[in-house]
RNA sequence: GGGCCCAUAGCUCAGCAUGGAUAGAGUGCCGGACUUCUAAUCCGAUGGUCAAGGGAUCGAAGCCCUUUGGGCCCGCCA
C-alpha cells in the first residue's frame, strides 16, 4: 500500500536491529517526516535511551549504523538527528514508480479496516414537518461522507434514515391543517416543505402559547396519529410523506443517498416495543418502582450519581427514550424483522435503490438493512440518552463498540447572521430554533452560494452558456456546502455566518476543485496521452516529490478517517493534495519545454494527482469540474 | 447540585488518541508576482506566556489534579 510499503520496510529492519541487541517489547513510532527530515522518521532511539543508559543520539547513530549494513529496497539511506530522531531517506526512483503505479488503479486507497463486515449508519432523521435547515445538513454531511469512508475502509454499508412522522412535531402541523385552517397547497408555489416549517408549524405552536386551552386538541391528535387506522392517521401519513419527499430533495441535491427509510409510525404499530420490553424485564436491565417519586414506572437505574432513567410511565405508556430502543434493537439485528420492503416512490438521482419498511402484507420483500455494528450520528445534546441506548445494546451483545453514538457540536448562527431573520443578540452568536422559526434553510444557503458561483464562473468564462456554467456553480456550491460542514472536528460548535459561507478562497472547498481545473487543463492540452510507461527518475524537482509522496499517504488517511469516524482526516487530505499540486503548478512547468520524456513523466504525476485528488474528494461527496 | 464538551496567532481552526525535532494552516493587515499549463492561484512580511496554577516525566500544547471563562444536557415532554 504505497507510502505504508516503504514504513513497512523501515519497521521489519528496525524490529530485525532490536532483535540483534536482544531488545524485545519496545512500541515505536515509523512516521512520515516532517517536511525537512528526511521522508520517514522514527522515535525508537528516545524509547530505548533509559534501557541502554545512552542519549537518544548516541542510540540512533548506532541503529543507523546498523541500517546501513541490512538490505534496502526503498530506503536510500538512514541519518541520526541530532535531536535523537531517526530520519530515513526514500529512493525516490523507486517509490514515485510505486505510488504512481498504484495511483492508477480504480482500488487505489482501499483499505481494509471493516473485513468486509456490515456497519449500519443512520443519519439525517429530522422530523417530517418542515425544511431541512443548516443544522440538519451538519448531521447529513457527516453521516453520508463517514458512509463514503466506511465503504472504502471494506465495510458493506446500510444507510438509514429514520423517520419519526407520529411525534409531537407532527401532531402539530395536522393541527394546523385540520383545526386551524391551513391550506393543503402552500400559497405561490412555495414548496410544501418550507411551508409546512415556515408557516404552518410556526404558526400553529404560537397559537398554543396564547391559548393553552388549545394544548387539548393537540394531545388528541397525537393520540390519533399513534392509531394508524384512525382518519387523522391517514391524513398525517399524506402530509408527511409529502413534506419527507421536500426534504429528500434537498439531500440528493447535495449528493446524499440512503438504502432504507424507517418509519416511526410503523416501529410503533409493529410491536417491537412488546418484545424489547419482555427481554429488557428478563435481563433484568429494567427495575419497577413501587414506592419513591417514579413509584408505578419501569426504570433504567443510573450509573454512579446519575438519576433513574423513566422508560414506561404509570400510565403503562412508554417515554421517548422507550422508542429508541427497539429501534436500536433492530438495527444490530436482535430482533425477528417485523417489516417487508417496497421501492420508495421516487428514484434516487445516482440510481442507488431507496427502499422504504412496511407492515403492508402483500407481496412481500423481505430484506436485511440490520448490521454488525451501528453507528448513528446525533448531536451531542442528546450524549446522555445515546449513552443510555449505548449501555443497553452492550448488554444485548458481546463486544461492547457494537453500537455507537457518533455525536457532535450543534451549528449556531453569527450575530450577524441572526440578525437578518430578525434575531437581536446582542453580539452573542443564537441557537436555532425550527419552532420559533428561527434558522437558516439549507436550500436557501445552497441558492445563495449557487448565485455567486454562477457570477464568479461567468467572469472567467464568458465563452461558456448558461447550462454548462450551472453545472459547474452546482459542483461548487455544493461542495463548498459539504466542506464547511466536516473540515473541523466534531467537538468544535459551528458558527454559521452567511457572508463567510459563501467565501471562495483559501481552505475551502473551490480552491481544491479549482487545483482540479487546472490539472485537467495541462491534460487537455497536451499532445501527449497520460501514461505510466515513463522515467521516473526524472521527477526530482522538490514540488514534484512532495507531491508524489501526498499522494502516497491517500491510503494511511483513508485508515486514520475510518478508524476514527472522522471525516476532517479527508478533508485536510484533500487540501494537502491541492496545496501541493498548485506548489507543482506554480514551480514546475509541464507543457511547452521541449523536451519529450521530461513532459511526460510531468503528465503521468499530473494524471496521478487528478485521480486521486477525484477519489478522495468522492470519499467527501464532493465533484470537480474540469474547467471553473 | 450532577454530567458532557470547548479554550492554541486579531479572527476561524490543525496538531492532543499513541508525550520527543524549529507549535502549523486559512483569514485579516502590509508588500510583491498575470505577453506564461486559468491569479477561485502563488511568494514574502506581520502575528504565539498553547486559558491559569500545580503534579508525574530525562522531556508536556498533548498525560494527571485544581481553578477560571464559555457552550450544552439533567421531565412520568418529544
Amino acid at each position: 500500500m504505497t507510502f505504508k510499503s516503504i514504513i513497512d520496510e523501515i519497521e521489519n529492519n528496525l524490529n530485525k536491529i532490536l532483535d540483534d541487541m536482544s531488545i524485545s517489547d519496545v512500541k515505536f513510532s515509523v512516521e512520515p517526516a516532517k517536511p525537512g527530515f528526511g521522508d520517514v522518521s522514527s522515535n525508537v532511539s528516545f524509547l530505548l535511551s533509559k534501557q541502554l543508559k545512552k542519549s537518544p543520539k548516541d542510540i540512533a547513530e548506532i541503529i543507523s549504523e546498523k541500517y546501513m549494513h541490512l538490505s534496502k529496497i526503498l530506503v536510500l539511506k538512514s541519518e541520526a538527528h541530532q535531536s535523537g530522531y531517526l530520519n530515513f531517506f526514500a529512493d525516490w526512483t523507486k517509490l514515485s514508480q510505486l505510488i504512481i503505479s498504484e495511483s492508477y488503479l480504480d482500488t487505489f486507497g482501499d483499505v481494509n479496516v471493516g473485513n468486509n463486515s456490515t456497519i449500519v449508519i443512520e443519519h439525517t432523521s429530522v422530523n417530517p414537518n418542515k425544511a431541512l435547515h443548516i443544522g440538519h445538513i451538519r448531521n447529513i454531511i457527516i453521516g453520508d461522507t463517514v458512509s463514503r469512508i466506511l465503504e472504502k475502509a471494506n465495510y458493506n454499508v446500510n444507510v438509514l434514515n429514520y423517520i419519526d412522522d407520529s411525534g409531537l412535531q407532527v401532531a402539530d402541523i395536522i393541527v394546523g391543517f385540520k383545526h386551524f385552517g391551513f391550506a393543503l397547497e402552500p400559497p405561490n408555489g412555495k414548496k410544501f416543505d418550507h411551508y409546512c416549517g415556515d408557516d404552518v408549524y410556526v404558526k400553529t405552536t404560537e397559537k398554543y402559547d396564547a391559548d393553552p386551552s388549545l394544548e387539548e386538541i393537540r394531545k388528541n391528535v397525537l393520540k390519533e396519529l399513534e392509531d394508524g387506522t384512525s382518519e387523522t392517521a391517514k391524513f398525517a401519513d399524506k402530509i408527511t410523506k409529502r413534506v419527507l419527499s421536500g426534504q429528500l430533495e434537498t439531500c440528493w441535491n447535495l449528493g446524499v443517498f440512503y438504502d432504507c427509510l424507517n418509519f416511526e409510525s410503523q416501529i410503533i404499530r409493529s410491536g417491537l416495543w412488546s418484545k424489547i420490553f419482555e427481554k429488557l424485564k428478563e435481563m433484568n436491565l429494567i427495575e419497577f418502582e413501587n414506592d419513591g417519586k417514579n413509584a408505578g414506572c419501569w426504570v433504567i437505574r443510573g450509573e454512579g450519581k446519575e438519576e433513574d432513567k423513566v422508560i414506561v410511565r404509570s400510565n403503562g405508556t412508554a417515554t421517548y427514550i422507550a422508542k429508541d430502543i427497539p429501534y436500536a434493537a433492530w438495527k444490530l439485528g436482535l430482533l425477528e424483522d417485523p417489516f417487508n420492503y417496497e421501492k420508495y416512490g421516487k428514484e434516487q438521482p445516482n440510481s442507488r435503490i431507496l427502499w422504504q419498511t412496511t407492515l403492508n402484507e402483500n407481496n412481500p420483500i423481505s430484506k436485511n438493512f440490520t448490521g454488525e455494528k451501528v453507528v448513528t450520528v446525533i448531536d451531542s445534546r442528546q450524549d446522555r440518552l445515546q449513552n443510555i441506548i449505548t449501555s443497553l445494546m452492550g448488554k444485548f451483545k458481546s463486544t461492547s463498540d457494537t453500537y455507537v453514538h457518533l455525536g457532535y457540536e450543534s451549528v449556531t448562527l453569527s450575530s450577524d447572521t441572526a440578525k437578518t431573520i430578525g434575531l437581536y443578540t446582542d453580539g452573542k452568536q443564537a441557537q436555532m430554533s425550527g419552532r420559533k422559526g428561527l434558522y437558516v434553510s439549507a436550500d436557501s444557503v445552497y441558492d445563495l452560494l449557487k448565485e455567486k458561483t454562477i457570477e464568479e464562473t461567468q467572469k472567467r468564462h464568458s465563452e461558456m452558456n448558461i447550462s454548462e456554467i450551472e453545472t459547474i456553480a452546482h459542483s461548487v456550491s455544493v461542495g463548498t456546502l459539504r466542506y464547511e460542514m466536516i473540515k473541523q472536528d466534531l467537538d468544535k460548535i459551528i458558527t454559521f455566518d452567511l457572508t463567510k459561507s459563501l467565501s471562495l478562497e483559501g481552505n475551502t472547498s473551490p480552491y481544491i476543485q479549482y487545483s482540479h481545473a487546472r490539472a485537467s487543463r495541462i491534460l487537455e492540452k497536451s499532445e501527449y496521452a497520460p501514461s505510466i510507461d515513463v522515467d521516473f527518475s526524472l521527477l526530482s524537482e522538490k514540488s514534484e516529490l512532495e507531491l508524489i509522496k501526498i499522494i502516497g499517504l491517500f491510503g494511511i488517511n483513508v485508515m486514520d478517517a475510518a478508524n476514527n469516524l472522522s471525516p476532517k482526516v479527508i478533508a485536510r487530505y484533500c487540501y494537502d493534495l491541492a496545496v501541493s499540486f498548485n506548489s507543482f503548478y506554480e514551480h514546475v512547468k509541464v507543457l511547452g519545454i521541449g523536451d519529450e520524456k521530461l513532459e511526460k513523466s510531468r503528465l503521468c504525476l499530473v494524471n496521478s494527482f487528478k485521480m486521486t485528488l477525484l477519489k478522495s474528494l468522492n470519499l467527501l461527496g464532493i465533484t470537480a469540474p474540469e474547467r471553473m
